[in-house]
DNA sequence: GCAATCACG
DNA sequence: GACGTACGTGATTGCA
């Protein structure tokens, strides 16, 4: 064996200078091994997964209790891939293209196994663009010509052709050490002809194309007849073999390529020294710390404490390297971070950046911090337009501070100078604030942090990573309360930060924030940083307390960057479209409104409820009409119908209300869209940009305003028309995917309905079946009046049916809806189970649940009569609509990876609660609609398995009308 | 700033 | 027995 060659050598220095022997390990290929070795163990508090976290330590533990002793390494580190692109996809588009994703559980646990690593005292590095191997070649290159001896752990066959005489490479499956002997035996070929012949060989694991036909046989007996693939390919012509002759002929740029590809990079930058990596024991509490908080109890036992309380770790938390996404799970045991957050505030302490000095100070306070709260302040309040006009930055209590950028005197006349305000150059300043809001290793957050990545995009930083205090508040208190920051903060610090109409004006006389003087600008943005981080103290640490951090990051963490890409797509319009509509529309109300005029004989404002209700029942004399909530009378499309159908009491108005119900369709249409729509356009791209809003509803579900693109007409022909003018660029379609049924569904599996089950499994129409159980009817024999009245009820069961809801719905007695009601219970007893288990569970919870965790708070069930039964029907519609909601956040959240991986450059741009828009360049519609389809369907998994098909339908088209 | 109306899921 | 209702949004308009 190796060790004994180099026996007589190790102990001669060991005389005078102790050998030094480096030990490297392939940490990436461990995760994948701890992750596939075990079963999928979860957090017990929190349900965090911490399977793959839990072998690593483990592996980590046997290594370092093995590794004491004689041969025992002086140095030791764990190099980790740090992300799916490196320099080689520049190479090759194609590398590594089929690797599958990893798996959603494992995801989150990548950063914890870094902290792992630091936490048992062990260097964890990494280097972007550069994958775990080019760092271990680098690092070995290095150590020898230090004179280290050193040992590779991976089994990764690509390193062998590291192999030397200093270099072992031992494999951590067999425990096998491989030195040269092993690499002739596994390639045929020495260490130093391993790049060569993998060349020709390909890997088809890291989709290296190689040549083809040659397999590991052929490669080392060319290899070693002709010298090296240089000459190999040089003489390609004198080879007797036709076919191989011509492959290494017409393939040797793809070879040629493919040697790049295996050839690891001994140059790539190293984040630290060798010297840093010289190896000490753990310091114990550190270790039995993150072992605690991890919850690996018998593995700290092992270690050697007793497994410690959270509280009695606190102490040990400092010292703890931490990373961001473990960071907030030790303030939670931090006592005085949540207490110091309510300390008084303090304006005056603010700073005001004005030089690249004071910026720098700032930014190392930053990294000293590792947690920092920020915020963007823009001349408008559109995130896809508004220019950025400062920023500010909270490291800590009242310690926080505003960088104006693009601020200026000349109200009203921008010159661009500034108007001689002292400021920063916005570029020197974007670029140093660049690195720190892009480091791994400092979290920041936000209060509604999408707004902010879409401006700070805009300028090229990718903020990263993030936590959103209004996101983590939604999780909390949904339901409770709205999650903006001035309501947070009033209702935590017990504080009114200042309003922003205070500062920039409100109506008429508002300006935009680059006008307002910096001492009330400092005041007002670095306030909202502060109170931003404050926020944070006090929320984040309760979202493990109370079992939430998997519904955070599972359903809210993602969707900031996932939905500032799509804002910051836009989807396109055609205006001519729109404008042909709105002139279309214009004409025909104003012959209508002649008309209706002279009908009643004067002029009259046609969209006045008021004045119409004064013609209908004052001087026409119309009896039997309804009054609104406050007493005016009701004019809405039910009454003007019954108006226009000239029921007894009624007619006199007929004529009337049939030219309004056709008014205000157009009326409708043309102020709300066709003529609101064009506005919101960029006049460059003809690109709408809406803003979708995440912690609206309690429900889960988004909202979309400025403008709102989740009700853009379908349901009758001319609002359909508008749909047409939603288009794709060109040489591109939009694709529509939406899910059939999708809240029917769901409730099949809550309420575990087996009819409605297997209806669904079957593929059959579920509200023909619905409606043949209900009325006995034969499926044959079905009618639409009889299904439209089923597809009424099962939409009634899910917004917690009423009978006179339904009465109304119908058009039918109350008693005869009340019947029905009777009789869908009777027939689907589970509904009625799944009703009176839910109201129970509000009653005496105040929130209710969907299947993924997302509490839904519903504090109304605390009321009495009207109020009570609104909370009732709410709470037996939330977990349904929810349930939905989070279903399709699912799918939002891992289709950009999704379509990346696989190669597509379609782009997600709308989501309206059901259904997902895209827009896909002509060649990728055929292949992403499967994809699309399989992200959607399989979205629940691996945390929810359904008893019910969540099936999406997809269409692709010029415009959306189209498309659906 | 609220009420009424109506567009969507 | 009265209450007053289908669940969830956002935009526009008129009117105080």
């Amino acid at each position: 064996m190796k060790s004994a060659e180099h026996l007589p050598n190790r102990k001669r220095m060991s005389d005078t200078e102790k050998q030094k022997r480096l030990v490297l390990i392939d940490g990436s290929g461990y995760i994948f091994r701890a992750y596939h070795g075990l079963p999928p163990l979860t957090r017990k508090s929190d349900g965090l997964p911490v399977g793959a976290v839990a072998g690593f330590c483990n592996m980590l533990f046997k290594l370092i209790k093995e590794h004491r002793g004689d041969d025992a390494p002086s140095h030791l580190a764990v190099i980790f891939d740090a992300g799916s692109k490196t320099f080689r996809n520049e190479i090759y588009d194609q590398y590594k293209a089929h690797r599958p994703l990893a798996p959603e559980d494992l995801i989150p646990q990548f950063p914890l196994i870094r902290e792992a690593t630091r936490a048992f005292g062990l260097p964890a590095i990494e280097m972007e663009n550069f994958e775990a191997d080019d760092l271990i070649c680098t690092y070995t290159h290095l150590a020898k010509k230090d004179g280290f001896k050193v040992t590779i752990i991976s089994s990764d066959k690509d390193l062998m052709q590291l192999v030397d005489d200093d270099v072992s490479l031992m494999d951590p499956v067999k425990g096998t050490l491989v030195g040269r002997e092993g690499v002739i035996e596994k390639f045929g070929v020495p260490p130093e002809l391993v790049v060569d012949a993998q060349a020709l060989i390909g890997d088809s694991a890291d989709n290296v194309p190689g040549a083809p036909g040659i397999g590991v046989k052929t490669a080392a007996q060319l290899l070693l007849e002709y010298g090296n693939l240089d000459a190999v390919l040089a003489r390609a012509g004198e080879i007797k073999q036709e076919k191989r002759r011509q492959t290494l002929i017409d393939f040797k740029d793809q070879i040629l390529m493919s040697r790049e590809l295996v050839t690891l990079r001994c140059d790539s930058p190293t984040p630290v020294d060798i010297d840093t990596f010289i190896l000490k024991e753990p310091e114990q509490d550190v270790l039995l710390t993150f072992l605690g908080l991890m919850e690996f109890n018998s593995l700290a036992k092992r270690v050697g404490g007793n497994s410690l309380s959270l509280l009695q770790a606190s102490s040990a938390l400092d010292k703890l390297p931490t990373a961001p996404i473990l960071r907030p799970l030790y303030s939670a045991t931090k006592q005085g971070s949540a207490e110091a957050a309510i300390q008084p505030i303090h304006r005056e302490t603010y700073e005001c950046v004005q030089s690249m000095e004071a910026l720098e100070k700032w930014i190392a306070c930053a990294y000293e911090a590792q947690v920092i709260a920020i915020d963007t302040e823009t001349d408008d309040l559109s995130a896809s337009h508004s220019g950025l006009v400062g920023i500010s930055l909270a490291v800590g209590v009242n310690q926080a501070c505003y960088i104006p950028l693009a601020h200026t005197s000349n109200e009203g006349f921008d010159f661009g100078d500034g108007g001689g305000i002292e400021q920063i150059d916005f570029q020197t300043a974007i670029a140093a604030l660049k690195p720190l809001f892009e480091d791994p290793t400092i979290l920041k957050v936000g209060q509604n942090i999408k707004y902010d990545l879409s401006v700070l995009h805009r300028h090229g930083i990718d903020v990263a990573p993030y936590d959103d205090t209004m996101l983590i508040s939604y999780v909390l208190e949904g339901g409770l309360h709205g999650h903006g920051m001035d309501e947070l903060s009033e209702l935590h610090l017990g504080h009114t930060p200042i309003p922003f109409k205070q500062v920039a004006g409100s109506g008429k006389s508002a300006k935009s924030f680059k006008y307002v003087a910096l001492k009330e600008a400092t005041e007002y943005a670095a306030e909202d940083a502060d109170v931003t981080l404050r926020l944070w103290h006090i929320l984040k640490p309760r979202l493990q307390r109370e079992g939430l951090v998997t519904v955070y990051e599972t359903l809210e963490r993602q969707m900031p960057a996932v939905l500032s890409e799509m804002e910051l797509a836009g989807i396109r319009i055609d205006p001519a479209i729109l404008q042909s509509l709105s002139h279309d529309f214009g004409t025909r109300m104003n012959a209508i409104e002649q008309e209706a005029q002279a009908l009643v004989g004067r002029p009259f404002n046609m969209n006045s409820p008021q004045q119409l209700g004064q013609i209908f029942y004052d001087e026409m004399q119309l009896t039997g009409g309804k009054r609104t909530a406050s007493g005016q009378w009701a004019t809405d499309v039910k009454v003007l119908e019954e108006i226009a159908e000239g029921k007894p009491g009624l007619e006199a108005g007929q004529p009337l209300a049939r030219m309004l119900l056709d008014y205000r369709q157009m009326a409708k249409l043309k102020g709300t869209y066709t003529d609101a729509l064009t506005g919101y356009a960029d006049k460059n791209t003809q690109r709408i940009h809406t803003s979708f809003h995440l912690a609206a509803t309690p429900t889960g579900r988004l909202s979309s305003n400025e403008p709102n693109l989740q009700n853009i007409p379908i349901r009758t022909a001319e609002g359909r028309k508008i749909r047409q003018a939603f288009i794709a660029k060109p040489g591109h379609k939009l694709i529509s995917a939406d899910y059939s049924q999708i809240e029917l569904r769901i409730l099949a599996h809550i309420g575990d309905i087996p009819q409605l089950k297997e209806a669904f499994q079957r593929g059959d129409d579920i509200h023909a079946m619905t409606a043949s159980e209900m009325f006995n009817v034969p499926m044959e024999e079905m009618t639409s009046e009889i299904r439209r009245r089923a597809k009424a009820i099962n939409f009634g069961i899910i917004y917690g049916i009423s009978a006179f809801g339904l009465s109304n719905q119908l058009g039918i007695e109350r008693g005869e809806a009340g019947r029905y009601i009777e009789t869908y219970f009777d027939r689907f007893p589970g509904i009625k189970g799944y009703m009176d288990a839910t109201k129970a569970f509000v009653s005496a919870n105040g929130f209710v649940m969907t299947l993924m965790g997302r509490k839904i708070h519903i504090p109304e069930i605390n009321g009495k009569g009207a109020l009570k039964s609104f909370a009732e029907r709410a709470a037996i519609n939330a977990p349904i609509q929810g349930t939905a909601a989070d279903v399709i956040r699912r799918a939002m959240m891992r289709m950009p990876q999704a379509l990346l991986d696989a190669g597509f450059t379609t782009k997600m741009l709308l989501q309206v609660h059901d259904e997902l828009i895209f827009e896909a360049p002509d060649s990728e519609v055929e292949a992403v609609i499967p994809l699309i389809k399989h992200i959607m369907s399989d979205a629940t998994l691996p945390a929810l398995e359904m008893s019910v098909p969540l099936i999406v339908e997809a269409h692709a088209a010029l415009n959306w009308d189209e498309a659906h």
